[in-house]
DNA sequence: AAGGTGAGTTCCCTGAAGAAACTCGTCAGT
DNA sequence: ACTGACGAGTTTCTTCAGGGAACTCACCTT
């Protein structure tokens, strides 16, 4: 793929997307998190090459995402481990699993419920607000230009186009700080 | 990548990232989301080579996730829209920027801020239970077996798994702590 | 006529994904 | 001691998708 080099990209989508934005990357954090641990248990779950799972699960590694652990030293055994980077991103796996139930639920229902301990009821993820907890949707929220924003490859359009979009709505909470719109370095 | 067939994996997670899972389309989703909508500032915006945004957006307009309208005729041009189901991807995006922002956040801050128009505040997107409004983590949550769940690829290994848990937790009505204590405070 | 813009296509080249076989250390059974 | 199995990768080989850049085509502006 010549993995183009998204992590500099001045969007945290972006760079969440470097990482997470590989077909199995959602999924081997999915087993993990679920309690798939193994390398081998993992090959035939996902049906995964051994050679990209290797490859993928040494990045996580390498990205402070996942630990591998021996954990029995008569067979020399390891597994992985989510760390707390890697247990941050289950409401991101929430988020397209509830998305995937909605647009290619099957008639029979969803293959997986999310049993929510707290309240003892199956439950589904929403993204809401945390000041109000309402949902956020795109019609209730807007991107503006935050205090790291510069531009770049990934924002050499949308930059100016958020900036002059923060302009017109006027000081919103604090005011934008650069005048010409494009958060300089 | 000799795109694997993810899409009948019985799982929603690989449904989604079958689509989502791929570097650029999560970016082109934000942008299109955001306003950016034309080819050309696409292109531009991303510096993503235009054979593959055409691939892309085709794939997406096909998902029914975008759509391809003439909004002039004189000279003819066309953008894309997110249709309700695009829209409704919204929100994975803000549970990965939010994570993008937590653990790569830089010293300046974020690049890119959320302004709720409906409480007036910046905010940040949080997944929580749609019944009680507590935020959803590995911890206080389980993954049980689903009524269109079946086993294969994807849940050779994993299917059998929460099969197993759920029989051990036995009428999901009583709280039955986990014999390896998985569960956390 | 010359140049610009929007929206793609076409071309070639490299390198990552897939598949399957191979390695290496350690038990378990006979 | 010999054979087989398991866990965890590594190696080899082939193929196909991504990157980059040039090219097309229709229309507009000067």
């Amino acid at each position: 793929m010549t993995r183009k080099p998204l992590a500099d990209v001045a969007c945290s989508i972006a760079r969440a997307t470097d990482l997470f934005g590989d077909a199995w990357t959602a999924l081997i954090m999915r087993d993990v998190l679920v309690g798939v641990t193994r390398f081998d248990d993992l090959a035939h779950d996902l049906g995964i090459s051994r050679k990209v799972l290797a490859a993928r699960l040494a990045r996580l590694v390498d990205e402070g995402v996942l630990t591998r652990e021996r954990y029995q030293d008569h067979p020399p055994r390891e597994h992985y481990q989510a760390t707390a980077k890697g247990e941050d991103l289950y409401p991101v796996l929430l988020g397209l699993m509830a998305w995937g139930d909605r647009w290619y639920g099957e008639p029979a229902g969803p293959p997986t419920r999310i049993w929510h301990t707290t309240c003892g009821r199956d439950t589904n993820a929403v993204a809401v607000c945390t000041h109000c907890g309402e949902p956020l949707t795109v019609h209730n929220s807007d991107q503006l230009p935050g205090p790291g924003g510069r531009v770049g490859p990934g924002t050499r359009v949308l930059g100016p186009l958020i900036a002059s979009r923060a302009e017109r709505r006027q000081s919103p909470g604090t005011a934008v700080a650069d005048p010409d719109g494009q958060t300089a370095p």
